[in-house]
DNA sequence: GATATAATTGATAATGATTATCATTTTCAA
DNA sequence: TTGAAAATGATAATCATTATCAATTATATC
């Protein structure tokens, strides 16, 4: 049976445990940090922002713990195609963290938003619906990812196209 | 001016000289492949499948094709999370092609799905409206991306559950 | 059709993110 | 407190992707 811990035990505390790994510094510390940023972090910026409290750290330990964190649904892992992942703690202390983007094919940079809420969840639904009777398949988490020119590239762009701008 | 090519042009090699580029055999081939296939193919399974009907293609110019395709609109790069980046046409001849998926977690099987619904369209294009105001962002693409277990996976946590299955 | 020129290609070396290895350290249940 | 298993840190290995460069090719112009 799963027993109820004391309601002042993190979630990510009993995540482990369920799952079976133990509690360590390096995993409280890394969780400790994606809990702080809204930035979508990679291992290394990760592991450089870890060092300053905590020296010790071994690269090869924070890539071993977002894995894991992945593995067992605390974190999200994500690749907007700068050739290295990017990782987003699932849910910070006041629920859950907005995990859709927009995504510049320009510049690279990301956006999150979590707007006009009721719409997406509403989306959501409506795609669930269809999607796991037509294929027998357990939605757990989803992503919705628009692409496109943010402010800053679309002026440069009509810059460009003007022969203004000779980026 | 851009001028209307013969109705017989493919849209690939308008979409190519438009934006200044040559038309050469491994580009017509690697498009010619992605046609025809559904699946996501990475790289180098595209670069071995080439190989067999133009044995002199090198893999720098599979990646360098790709990379081409995806600038300029006509091929989108998804990442599954096994380390490869994954190819798929945007558009086949008849009409856009299905571009959201269903991730399952457990064996890495996607799914495609193409949820042309109506009424799916209408809220999304709801959404991408407020979107686009909101952020002042110009949408281009949008991905779906639903993450869960597929059918074959659900069956055999069940198992696990009732301690019937030991993989 | 021949030709000049810049783009493209193929082979391969280099890069860089991620993973594997292994000896040492740490956690945690008993 | 202790012992076994898990986790860690250092570093070597892997492997997808990119950069380099000499040779080839596409195409605009004659």
């Amino acid at each position: 049976m799963t027993r109820n811990k004391s309601s002042f035990t993190p979630l990510w505390q009993i995540k482990l445990k369920e799952s079976g790994y133990k509690l360590t510094t390096p995993r409280e510390i890394i969780l400790d940090l994606l809990n702080k940023t809204s930035e979508h972090l990679s291992a290394e910026e990760i592991f450089l922002d870890v060092c300053r409290i905590y020296p010790n750290i071994g690269l090869a330990t924070v890539y071993r713990t977002l894995e894991l964190l992945v593995r067992i649904g605390l974190v999200f892992k994500f690749d907007f195609g700068d050739g290295r992942a990017r990782y987003e703690l699932k849910e910070g202390p006041e629920g859950p963290r907005p995990h859709h983007h927009l995504v510049c094919t320009n510049c690279n940079r990301v956006i999150d938003y979590s707007g006009s809420v009721n719409e997406v969840i509403e989306l959501r639904k409506k795609i669930e619906k269809g999607l796991s009777k037509k294929y027998h398949f357990k939605i757990l988490n989803h992503f919705f990812r628009f692409d496109g020119l943010c402010e800053r590239c679309q002026k440069e762009k009509e810059g460009k196209d003007n022969g203004l701008n000779t980026n």
